[in-house]
DNA sequence: GCTAGCCTGTCATCGAACTGAAAGGTCGCC
DNA sequence: GGCGACCTTTCAGTTCGATGACAGGCTAGC
């Protein structure tokens, strides 16, 4: 388990190094935001551990490039700073948990352990495929920039299609996601209408969504 | 976005409820931790929030209870306790992140958020043979990553084929597995048929159809 | 409070895909 | 060579999905 760590007080930066050593990681260590990009660049770290305020980049800016670049390392980010505000832009930026200092040293292995526990390659905060961008906390989707004038239902499941991509989204599932009420009486065929008016709207799109009779449904590029 | 709460503090439930359902989630409460694993049980929620004190099942059983019974959802604990111990405690029977109260609730939005960009946990086993691969799951094969269109019947003649690798298969065992209704239906071809179709799907993926006369049917490889 | 507009779910219809029966051809074994 | 097992193609019936139309519900704006 390699670990990397990023933060710019000495004396934290020590007892962080050590204890992970001591709880049997590999750890690598940079004191620069700049310098944690670098290593992130060349190393594929499970769990790259961020100050929030850095010389250099900051812990955000930091987490936000490994999520453009897809790399597979879980982050932790570290701070000061309790303002909800402040924390949600950290968690918002692609960082997958979040630390508060001063921080219990056993808590900050419990939480790196369960990092680790996560299958890797998550996916960007913004989800894009072919033209399309479809932003999840904006619940809004962009196509070459321009709005797409999508209804709440038609989003949920171009969301999951997204999310599953490549994969066969059965119609269990969409409707358990799409629609609060259901148990099992689809008895009408909803899901077709409302892929129907999807697919409608996805014409030029990049983006195609295809029938697995019998299963469900995917999205296929281009 | 499928989300579970469970609270037995019904101010707080109902705040929880009101503002995910605001942010724009389709939500399900309940006020016990018994309750919260029937639900787990016949729903995939994508996240679940639960109380760490909780009547019936503490939260910490439940998060325990989902990760045993390989349950897709991500799971978000709340406690009054803050001491570190228990922190970890929760963190190591399963729970994917953790909130101590009282929070801010806009954090515990963006903590939701964070936790639905994690790929969900990881499905039954795929079978792989030859250049295929079968996901059981998502009843969907690929050839070189690239998606194969077969029909349901083909699929599961198919999957027990690789299966029951590389024994042979007799043809009563195929027509059970692929009708689960009939039980001596074997007046027609049907099952030749279906072979054949499968068979010209199978070109050039590393594996093919023997027939061993008198017996039934087997794969082999390259 | 009313109206226009949008969203939703149901239905009917059309078309495409899947299925199983049948017919005729091929192959292996005696 | 004959026979039975197996293979392949064809065809029609059926099932399943796609789509346009419609009515009820909800909301925003007046």
């Amino acid at each position: 388990m390699r670990i990397l760590v990023a933060e710019d007080d000495r004396g934290l930066r020590e007892v962080l190094v050590q204890g992970l050593e001591d709880a049997g990681y590999l750890v690598d260590a940079v004191d620069r935001g700049d310098d944690a990009i670098e290593q992130l660049k060349f190393y594929e770290y499970d769990v790259a551990i961020l100050d929030w305020r850095m010389p250099g980049v900051p812990g955000v800016e930091v987490a936000s490039w490994a999520r453009r670049n897809d790399r597979p390392t879980a982050i932790l980010m570290l701070t000061a700073r309790d303002a909800p505000p402040d924390r949600i832009q950290g968690l918002d930026a692609g960082a997958d948990d979040y630390l508060v200092k001063p921080f219990d040293f056993g808590e900050l292995v419990a939480r790196v352990r369960a990092l680790q526990r996560r299958p890797r390659g998550v996916g960007a905060p913004v989800l894009n495929r072919g033209r399309l961008s479809l932003d999840p906390a904006r619940r809004q989707v962009t196509l070459n920039g321009k709005l797409l004038n999508l209804t709440t239902a038609e989003l949920y499941i171009l969301e999951l299609l997204m999310r599953r991509f490549p994969s066969v989204v059965d119609r269990k599932a969409i409707a358990e996601h799409a629609w609060r009420d259901e148990t099992e009486p689809l008895g009408s065929n909803v899901i077709d209408v409302k892929m129907s008016r999807l697919r409608a709207k996805l014409v030029n799109s990049g983006v195609r969504i295809l029938t697995v009779r019998g299963s469900g449904f995917r999205l296929e590029e281009a």
